[in-house]
DNA sequence: CGCTTTTGACCGGCGC
DNA sequence: GCGCCGGTCAAAAGCG
């Protein structure tokens, strides 16, 4: 592991994040103030809109979503919480399991591209695999429909979107990354295949060494407008919600600290809110909760 | 034409 | 050792 980071490091953020999560057990998601174009648009993809509301995917969350279909504001997500019986975590693994009307749910807002297909031993339904198509990301993720429960998605991740990640570190290079969590044999695996000169347009590279770093951390939330597209606020949230000690254990180290960005989000406020794009979803963690807040 | 998806083959881990 | 199974690979097909 590198120097400039605590060997633990995946450790730290990955636990301590579902703990926070898991504390602050319910995030409303409060469909407030949307206009009628904007609730036609999400009436059209309401699951492209949902997945602005993905809290942060990488670390699971179970979404349970309501949709009666006349009104599109009653298609929004009415809840999103982290409920035991729906986030597992296993050697890094989220298991979410969503309620779904279709598989447009388990597109979280990353561009993933299928990589196989299995069937599933005494389910009718195949298990779909997907990675992160960002040459540079290890993360993928497994969609299957419950077999008991077809109304239901799960969705497994593996593995952070360490293009993203990398940003906080962004004083290092490509080369330098955290290397992925290694995921039985997975991860950290070659990324100089045939496609890593062919970054495409759309997917979540924001940590592209050949762009100028992000402004996207900025002070100001409303450079979040269209973040999310390069996968970033998804994985914004968590590192918000960390305790302080955590940040510092990893801020003290090497080459992190003038790095590190300052909360883009809730340096002012007592009440993190995060809130990708706010008509559709707003995540709020506030001090009131048992851990995890400043 | 380039990118994505499909799908059967292949490989490694694991249990018997 | 063998078979099963999950995960991945890669060629072919599909699509815009």
């Amino acid at each position: 592991m590198e120097e400039w980071m605590p060997a633990n490091w995946f450790d730290i953020l990955d636990e301590e994040l579902i703990k926070g999560l898991l504390d602050n057990e319910t995030f409303l998601s409060e469909s407030t103030s949307i206009s009628e174009p904007e609730a036609d648009q999400l009436t059209d993809s309401a699951s492209k809109h949902l997945v602005d509301s993905n809290v942060c995917n990488d670390v699971g969350l179970l979404k349970t979503f309501k949709k009666d279909g006349a009104n599109a504001r009653d298609a929004l997500p009415t809840r999103i919480s982290i409920l035991e019986k729906g986030l597992n975590k296993m050697d890094h693994k989220y298991t979410l399991k969503i309620k779904s009307l279709g598989n447009a749910l388990s597109d979280d807002g990353y561009k993933w591209r299928k990589y196989g297909q299995k069937s599933i031993k005494h389910s009718p339904y195949p298990r779909s695999y997907f990675r992160c198509t960002n040459p540079r990301c290890a993360a993928k993720k497994q969609v299957e429909r419950s077999s008991s429960e077809p109304d239901t998605l799960i969705i497994t991740y593996e593995g952070l979107h360490l293009h993203y990640t990398s940003h906080f570190f962004s004083t290092q290079t490509d080369d330098s990354l955290p290397p992925t969590k290694k995921l039985k044999n997975t991860t950290a695996e070659p990324q100089n295949t045939s496609n890593e000169s062919k970054p495409r347009a759309h997917e979540c590279s924001p940590t592209d060494p050949t762009q100028p770093n992000p402004t996207t951390f900025s002070s100001d939330l409303n450079s979040f407008e269209g973040a999310s597209a390069r996968g970033l606020l998804e994985d914004v949230v968590p590192l918000n919600i960390l305790k302080p000690s955590i940040v510092n254990t990893i801020s003290n180290s090497p080459s992190f600290s003038s790095s590190y960005p300052s909360s883009p989000i809730s340096s002012s406020s007592s009440c993190l809110t995060w809130s990708p794009n706010p008509k559709f979803c707003s995540f709020d963690v506030c001090p009131t909760s048992t851990t995890t807040m400043m």
